[in-house]
DNA sequence: CCTCATCGCTCAGCCTGCTGAGTACCAGGT
DNA sequence: ACCTGGTACTCAGCAGGCTGAGCGATGAGG
């Protein structure tokens, strides 16, 4: 039972995640990013958005998001202003530096991701997953 | 972009962690369960154990193992208590209560992982993930 | 028998998820 | 103009990952 292949795939796939993420963790945090920031950057390179737009395209909650930019905006990789003609929005922005940070990591994406047989039909399997989500959350 | 179809693999991978391991929360919250103690109380069906084994079979840290540990006696699921031929050890066991609560756990299991086309390719994905760790952890 | 490296564990602290509760703002109906 | 509902966000708090530092117990070597 203490062997992985007995083990429940939810199991599995949260370990499977947790060792990638580890891995990506490691890289990043000599860029001064995070897991969770590098998606909040990614999704602000199509330009400024408000946090509750970044928290749904990211399948996270608002306040987690709130979080991750708050640390970004602390690390100056964005800035976050309040929007002139919507009180109740902010306007999250990726400066130069996070813009380029981002670019950076993208650069090791490849070679962090383990090597698998079928990569395709793994994406496939991961998509059964999360894409039921996105029509019942929109 | 912001479509999970166009994301990295990684990504993928995290996210759809996240959504099975949430769907398992909600289940387990009502028998006072959680996804981490749910691990430990299935490593401890086969008998006492020291939390650095714990931690080494479930592929987490030791102190994050401690922590979990330290939840389910509170909650009253396992006892730890110092071993007498060797003082630096806890032994840890499950109590009944805990063991009752892993049976009842147990058998929601299968309905709570989503559907997907491949079950055995998928797990055999993640196996190559986790396996590798395994070998070069031990 | 004593010393010292190693082992098992605890403590402190950070980041990412989540929930629940509360605040400020916008917009629509009366 | 005024509620009223919904929207965008903040604050507080919990659980689960991780790292780094420190401490007592063990056990092997001199």
């Amino acid at each position: 039972m203490a062997d992985a292949d007995e083990w429940p795939t939810g199991r599995l796939l949260s370990t499977a995640a947790r060792i990638v993420e580890q891995a990506w963790t490691e890289r990043l945090a000599q860029l001064g990013l995070t897991h969770a920031g590098l998606i909040a950057l990614h999704l602000l390179q199509e330009g400024p958005a408000g946090q509750t737009d970044l928290a749904r395209a990211a399948r996270v909650q608002l306040q987690t998001m709130a979080r991750t930019l708050e640390r970004l905006e602390r690390l100056g990789h964005v800035t976050r202003q309040r929007d002139t003609v919507d009180a109740r929005r902010v306007l999250v922005a990726a400066t130069e530096a996070g813009t380029a940070a981002f670019a950076a990591a993208r650069a090791v994406e490849a070679d962090v991701f383990p090597p698998v047989e079928d990569p395709e039909s793994l994406r496939n399997a991961l998509l059964q997953i999360v894409q039921p989500r996105v029509a019942t959350t929109d």
